[in-house]
RNA sequence: GGGGCGGUGGCGGAAUGGCAGACGCGGCGGACUUAAAAUCCGCUUCCUCCGGGAGUGUGGGUUCGACUCCCACCCGCCCUACCA
């Protein structure tokens, strides 16, 4: 051995010999306890990041760690290998995507050998390898005989310029642009292939079975986006059917308006002659106008009335159908009815274009407005409000500016009546909406009141005349500004016989009637929609469908599969699908009749490949399933998977919804549980029990790592400077692995550093005196130091606090250095604690670990030990520095046995001469003790 | 707009309600060296009249005691967004 540390010759040789060894060959063993760790697949790009690195090196420590505590662990790897970015390289470089794929492969598995992860390289599974995407295709025709695929008309991202659509990964940007050419995407209805994972919405949202990051947990509820209201049927004076999904059914009275998304079916019926022009005109520019500028929620609203009635059927009044594209064709059916009372998207829209806004929920605040024009009142208004305790207050122009509570408006109203000036009126606004005239007091309660009212005031008021609804009058007046709107849930009013009905109820009981009156009934509604599976592309798994002309669509038989990628096809500098161009590939017999028929030419979705690696994994070269039964009885379901917060709501959720789908497929009814008495009969209903999302590395600039902004760290370089184990060490130490952060280039120096320390400290001759006794005192040290580190690097590398881990082991190094040049370094407690510090090392930097396990004439493999035990007694401390507070404050230290007593501990604070210096003399009102910390004496 | 995560020295980061800043980087001083690197030793939150005082985004609260628990707010990052 040479005496330096050289990290690079020593990681090849036992790279090598663990390869050489099957060291990490992990096969059933149903003596042992098995743990399934799992990280998330790369995508092979061509080259291994930093960020792999960071997501690997800790899984695997921590994997090798759970194998030191006895588990037996698996502990896989594969690629993720279908996907767009090969596609281009062919078209780009005239590279064959399998070739570009299968070569980045291997430079990619050198690159994971040189992190000395202890992958089962036996398990790899590769998407793209025909034996991997047979039973990727094999489970989309489960999934088509049990209903969970189809196909069907849909708006896609769509590129004009490459004449093809998009996939939503491929579509960059805040402006939605092509990844390929940087045009503007649009949507266009393509016939595609979907999953049925909207059945799925509901058991999705529960997570009661897994241990996942409450963060991941509210990404999927959001996305999932249930919301709970009412299916109303809305008739159109022609008589179709106008079903709508609302929250608030409560608010129906207020539906003075309905509004359809431009791509509704009914639009063209609807539309009467005097409005086709216009309505044609708007539905055509929603068409062209991309998802960017349609969803931009600060554009201000558009629309088109279409000329067409609906009846509301709540109370039979007859309101108009307008589109709008603020309204979604995709979420809900399409169309709403507008409550712009109590909506704001509603409110803004009737406001733009002068439909009726009728309050019908009472405020839950209680603000009541009214604004006095000066002159309208007789002198002394502003005294007699004075005198009632009214709140107001004067403009510059003199108007009385009046803010009321709720309790105070009758008496209000009585006031003005009192003062009122022939000629003029007065309102209140909010908390109750009224309008006092000479003549009397008239509730804005209605439609009808509406257009009355306004009237009035327009005889009165020529400056008025303008307005459309009392709304749009009273919103000129800004003192009303966060009056006039509001979306909370109080009671009911101007709702006919509900008016009064509280909030809390408003919603259920009306709900019911609606169910009594057969007009609608409680409903829920998704955000979530079915997983678009179609691709139109090459490099992906084959959809293993036929199109007969006589039998319709039918399946591939199972016998057939996989239906293969030719290879032999020609890239177009679109884009297009080569398949679709290919002269034979697509034509083929019905399986069913046997008459001339083709092949369904879109390729799958590359999340479906990654919805069940984690199943293959068990067996990649399974041939009669899509993994080996006997395999998953006893490694399923996954115990720990690792990866980045960033597939939240895509792979996260696909691959729950795969699992639960291949449940309901009577996939896992092969699957007799290993250990029925002690795995739960949920086993199956969820893929990944435990999952731990580790943070994003940034360049040294603070800025994500991107090639433009040259700030990217290639491991590669890393490696061949300081050695793997540097920086894995490194990885762990720097960050909180849920956290991140940026890179830094000195901040390796540590590790660095340490590692050597290390290597010094076990290889070089020990120089102290190895005739004289230790002391004691400092063996027990030592042993002291030694446990306590084994409790908490244990307790860290359970917790995944890895940087505290490390930092422990730091410590221990830096104890033994300062008893290196003692006579402790040639006692027992010295062998223990380096014996202990090795294996603790061997999770993060298993190859200087090995080596100097080696070097200490121990047993090979040190990752074949177990994990160093502590005993609790020896990591007790025997003494303490005991602090003394006065009044929280510190004013000594003093140390005493670590067992001291409450009274001992109380007597000799007190004896501290600074603490009766601070006491000043006075006798303590109370003292606490804390055993084994501190003493605070209260004066 | 909604949701999530976070805010502690110059930096990364530690702290079961009990000494704030472990461990490391960087910096400063010293040793070794012709010199530099490496290495080793010491110091390194701020203010200070050297007694102490202040300090974990801000303001309150609970407590003998709060980075930690509660309330309100400010700032940053991420996700999501006309979802009826």
């Amino acid at each position: 051995m040479s005496k330096e540390y050289n990290p690079q010759q020593i990681e090849k040789h036992w790279q090598q010999k663990w390869e050489e060894d099957g060291l990490y060959r992990s096969v059933i063993d149903t003596s042992r306890e098995k743990f399934y760790f799992m990280t998330m697949l790369p995508y092979p790009s061509g080259n291994l990041h930093i960020g792999h690195w960071y997501a690997m090196s800790p899984s695997d420590a921590r994997a090798r760690f759970l194998r030191m505590k006895g588990y037996n662990v698996v502990f896989p790897m594969g690629f993720d290998a279908f996907g767009l970015p090969a596609e281009n390289a062919a078209i780009k470089r005239k590279i064959h995507p399998k070739e570009w794929t299968y070569s980045n492969i291997d430079n990619m598995r050198r690159q994971l050998r040189s992190m000395g992860a202890m992958i089962d390289w036996e398990r790899e599974a590769i998407s793209s390898d025909p034996k991997y995407y047979k039973w990727t295709q094999w489970f989309f025709v489960q999934f088509f005989k049990n209903r969970l695929a189809y196909k069907k008309e849909s708006p896609v991202d769509f590129c004009p310029n490459c004449n093809t659509t998009l996939a939503r990964e491929q579509v960059w940007g805040e402006d939605r642009h092509c990844e390929r050419c940087n045009t503007p995407v649009i949507k266009k209805n393509l016939n595609q292939w979907f999953f049925k994972i909207t059945d799925y919405a509901e058991e999705l949202l529960d997570f009661s079975a897994i241990d996942w990051p409450e963060r991941v947990m509210a990404m999927q509820t959001n996305w999932i986006g249930r919301s709970e209201g009412a299916h109303v049927v809305f008739k159109t004076e022609r008589g179709d059917e106008m079903p709508v999904f609302t929250t608030r059914p409560d608010t129906l009275w207020g539906a003075t308006f309905m509004v359809m998304a431009p791509e509704h079916p009914l639009v063209d019926a609807l539309t009467t002659a005097e409005q086709r022009a216009e309505v044609d005109a708007y539905v055509d520019m929603a068409a062209r106008a991309s998802d960017i500028e349609r969803e931009a929620t600060d554009r201000e609203k558009t629309g088109v009335f279409t000329g067409a009635y609906a009846i509301n059927p709540v109370n039979g009044d007859r309101i108009p159908i307008w589109i709008s594209d603020y309204v979604l064709m995709t979420y809900g059916s399409g169309a709403i009815m507008a409550v712009p009372s109590h909506d704001e998207r509603d409110f803004e829209f009737a406001l733009k274009f002068g439909l009726p806004i009728i309050p019908v929920i009472d405020r839950i605040d209680g603000l009541a407005k009214s604004f006095v024009v000066n002159g309208s009142v007789k002198d002394g208004f502003d005294k007699a409000l004075s005198d009632a305790g009214i709140a107001a207050d004067k403009d510059k122009d003199g108007n009385i500016r009046v803010t009321l509570d709720t309790a105070q408006i009758d008496e209000y109203v009585a006031l003005v009546e009192k003062h009122l000036q022939s000629g003029f009126w007065v309102e209140i606004v909010g908390g109750r909406w009224l309008f006092i005239f000479e003549d009397g007091v008239v509730p804005f309660n209605g439609v009808e009141a509406d257009q009355a009212i306004l009237a009035r005031c327009k005889s009165l008021e020529p400056g008025v005349a303008e307005n459309r609804t009392l709304m749009e009058m009273l919103a000129g007046q800004p003192f009303y500004q966060e009056a006039l709107f509001h979306h909370e849930y109080g009671a009911m009013i101007n709702s006919a016989k509900f008016t009064g009905t509280p909030g809390d109820a408003a919603k259920s009981t009306v709900t019911e009637w609606l169910e009594e009156q057969g007009i609608g009934h409680g409903a829920i509604n998704y955000r979530l929609r079915d997983w678009l599976i179609s691709r139109q592309r090459y490099w992906g798994a084959p959809i293993p469908m036929i199109h007969c002309p006589e039998c319709g669509i039918v399946a591939v038989p199972e016998e057939e599969l996989p239906v293969l990628l030719p290879d032999d096809v020609e890239f177009m500098p679109t884009g297009e699908s080569p398949l679709k161009l290919h002269p034979t590939w697509r034509h083929v017999t019905c399986p069913q009749c046997g008459g001339p028929a083709e092949r369904e030419t879109d390729t799958m979705d590359t999340f479906m490949c990654s919805s069940w690696y984690q199943y293959r994994y068990l067996s990649p070269n399974c041939d009669f399933y899509p993994f080996d039964p006997e395999e998953g009885a006893y490694w399923l379901p996954v115990d720990q998977y690792t990866g980045g917060i960033e597939h939240a709501t895509m792979h996260l959720l696909y691959t729950r919804f795969f699992t639960k789908a291949m449940r309901d497929c009577g996939v896992f009814d092969q699957i007799e549980p290993a250990d029925p008495e002690h795995q739960p009969a949920s086993i199956f209903d969820e893929p990944m029990t435990r999952l731990y999302n580790q943070g994003i590395i940034l360049g040294e600039d603070r800025e994500k790592m991107s090639k433009s902004r040259g700030n990217v760290i290639d491991p590669d370089d890393l490696v061949s400077k300081y050695g793997a184990d540097t920086v894995r060490a490194y990885l762990m130490f720097a960050f909180k692995w849920d956290q991140g952060g940026p890179w830094d280039s000195q901040g390796i120096q540590g590790p660095i550093r340490f590692l050597n320390d290390v290597w010094n400290l076990v290889t070089a001759p020990q120089p102290g005196d190895g005739g004289s006794k230790a002391a004691d005192n400092d063996v027990r040290a030592l042993r002291r130091k030694t446990h306590q580190t084994i409790l908490r690097v244990t307790r860290d590398i359970d917790e995944f606090s890895f940087n505290t881990a490390i930092a422990a082991l730091m410590e221990l190094k830096n104890t033994m250095q300062d008893y290196r040049s003692t006579p402790v370094a040639h006692t027992e407690a010295w062998d223990e604690a380096i014996r202990s510090l090795l294996l603790m090392l061997a999770p993060f930097t298993p190859h200087i670990a090995e080596e100097l396990w080696a070097f200490i004439g121990e047993e090979y493999s040190i990752h074949q030990q177990a994990w160093p035990a502590a005993i609790e007694e020896l990591a007790e401390e025997e003494s303490i520095t005991l602090i003394v507070q006065v009044n929280g404050k510190v004013r000594d230290r003093i140390v005493v046995p670590a067992n001291i007593g409450e009274d001992e501990a109380k007597t000799r604070s007190l004896a501290s001469e600074n603490v009766q210096k601070h006491l000043g003399g006075k006798a303590p009102r109370k003292v606490i003790v804390v055993p084994g910390k501190l003493v605070n004496i209260v004066g």
